[in-house]
RNA sequence: GGAGAGGUAGCGAAGUGGCUAAACGCGGCGGACUGUAAAUCCGCUCCUUCGGGUUCGGCGGUUCGAAUCCGUCCCUCUCCA
């Protein structure tokens, strides 16, 4: 049978841990208590939107904290935005979504919770779609739920208030995403809800809705959002500043180390496990004047190593210093099988384009020009373009694009 | 329903008949530097068989010539009812 063990003081403590902003702490140890008296999990929500099927790194801050309060006993509820990715694009751009089909949502969530599995435990996690009661909902009950929030509360919304001054146009429709996900919160009667604090307005709303239904307010707990690569930006697949989770070892070590320096233990504390002591340590080599490079190494080590095990980690570091720190030809490169007609590189060009090693023929000969692209390590220039390839050589264009050819 | 303002390259933004494949900024890419970076500097950034071809919301028209003028349609914003 379950038993909670841990003491509602210690929960809170362990919750409490790296998150930006709770509301409200009281009402948050209040539950705690009464959970742990009644021997009664609580019901931790998290909603996610299946418009990104890739999970990042920060994605995965919200994650961690999740799991935390897994190990500690809670319900985890995953809810899929199935339905409320349906409807339309938030985003305004010019062409609506095309509604996803049974099989494609089924098949989406699946390689989403095989992600998310990578932080969870599965068997401890209930996943569920929103669909399942939004899509039930009458036009009334659409109505009601639209009236317990006026226009000018939605406008709060930064989105929506920059969108608004900036004249891009705002659909109607699109009031009611924060309405439908925090109905969600009423559906399952989450006592927790997490997410980044750009979710604020969206986890606020789950309150009110609750009170206006007669149910315990859940309680709103905001994750700090972690930068992506460009170091400004939070991290997001659609300014592709991100790490993601399912990117192979290779890829995710580089794009750690390519975070800026004076993310470094911003990326410790909320992509990593590691102790607040270890990363106090961390904080006093860099201001000691240790090369960010090298703890920037250790970061990328770490997590690499937490979604992809030793084995993959290491080889992950090892193509690193070949390809970046030692500039060789990196083993496991993409391979071009050259047509057999063709035999210098003038005639080869159609095909970089087409699998999109170049964007077109002019760019490619505008990097020739540019000195930006070599063959086996050596540069070529114009008048090489009549070149016979030979079997196994590499092109490669700039630091990071390698290419071996086959004949 | 009425009145007005708009729609220019990935984004922002100039351009109101030929000098405009379209200033400038951001972003992106290549080079130098390096620590993988950041910052900085230089170059590039529609396609091309290098002759040229196709671009400024869509379509049609005027003109020797249109992003620029006219017609029409679509879209966005603001104010009014």
């Amino acid at each position: 049978m379950f038993r909670m063990l841990v003491k509602p003081e210690e929960q809170l403590k362990i919750i409490k841990k790296g998150v930006q902003q709770i509301l409200d702490e009281q009402e948050l140890f209040t539950k705690l208590e009464n959970s742990y008296n009644q021997q009664k999990p609580l019901n931790i929500k998290l909603g996610l939107d299946p418009s990104a099927p890739d999970i990042h790194l920060g994605h995965a801050v919200v994650l961690r904290k999740i799991k935390q309060m897994q190990d500690l006993g809670h319900q985890v509820i995953i809810i899929i935005g199935d339905f409320t990715g349906r409807i339309g694009d938030p985003t305004g751009k010019a062409k609506g979504r095309v509604a996803l089909s049974d099989e494609q949502v089924k098949a989406n969530a699946k390689t989403y919770c095989e992600q998310i599995f990578k932080v969870l435990e599965a068997e401890k996690t209930t996943v569920r779609f929103n669909s399942e009661w939004l899509s039930k909902l009458t036009f009334e009950e659409v109505i009601q739920l639209a009236a317990t929030t006026s226009v000018a509360r939605i406008l709060e919304r930064d989105d929506f208030q920059k969108r608004y001054n900036n004249h891009v146009p705002i659909g109607i429709h699109e009031f009611f995403y924060p309405l439908m996900q925090a109905y969600d919160s009423v559906e399952i009667e989450a006592d927790i809800e997490l997410g980044g604090t750009d979710q604020t307005f969206n986890i606020l709303m789950g309150r009110t809705l609750q009170k206006h239904w007669n149910l315990e307010k859940q309680i709103a707990l905001f994750m700090p959002l972690l930068e992506g690569l460009d170091g400004v930006e939070k991290m997001s697949k659609s300014l592709g500043n991100y790490i993601g989770v399912n990117e192979p070892a290779e890829i995710m070590f580089k794009k750690v180390m390519e975070v800026p320096d004076n993310l470094i233990i911003k990326y410790f504390e909320l992509a990593t496990d590691e102790h607040p002591d270890e990363i106090e340590k961390i904080k006093k080599l860099l201001d000691q004047g240790t090369n960010p490079r090298d703890i920037k190494l250790k970061l990328a080590e770490i997590i690499t190593n937490l979604y992809w095990g030793e084995e993959e980690t290491k080889r992950a570091i090892a193509y690193f210093e070949a390809a970046f720190s030692k500039k060789e030809i990196p083993e496991d490169i993409p391979e071009l099988i050259i047509e057999i007609d063709k035999e210098t590189l003038l005639d080869i060009i159609p095909q970089l384009v087409e699998i999109g090693f170049v964007k077109s023929k002019s760019e490619f000969l505008r990097l020739l020009k540019q000195n930006g692209v070599q063959l086996n390590k050596e540069k070529l220039s114009e008048d090489e373009l009549d070149r016979v390839l030979m079997n196994g050589e590499v092109l490669q264009i700039g630091k990071k694009r390698f290419l071996q050819l086959i004949k």
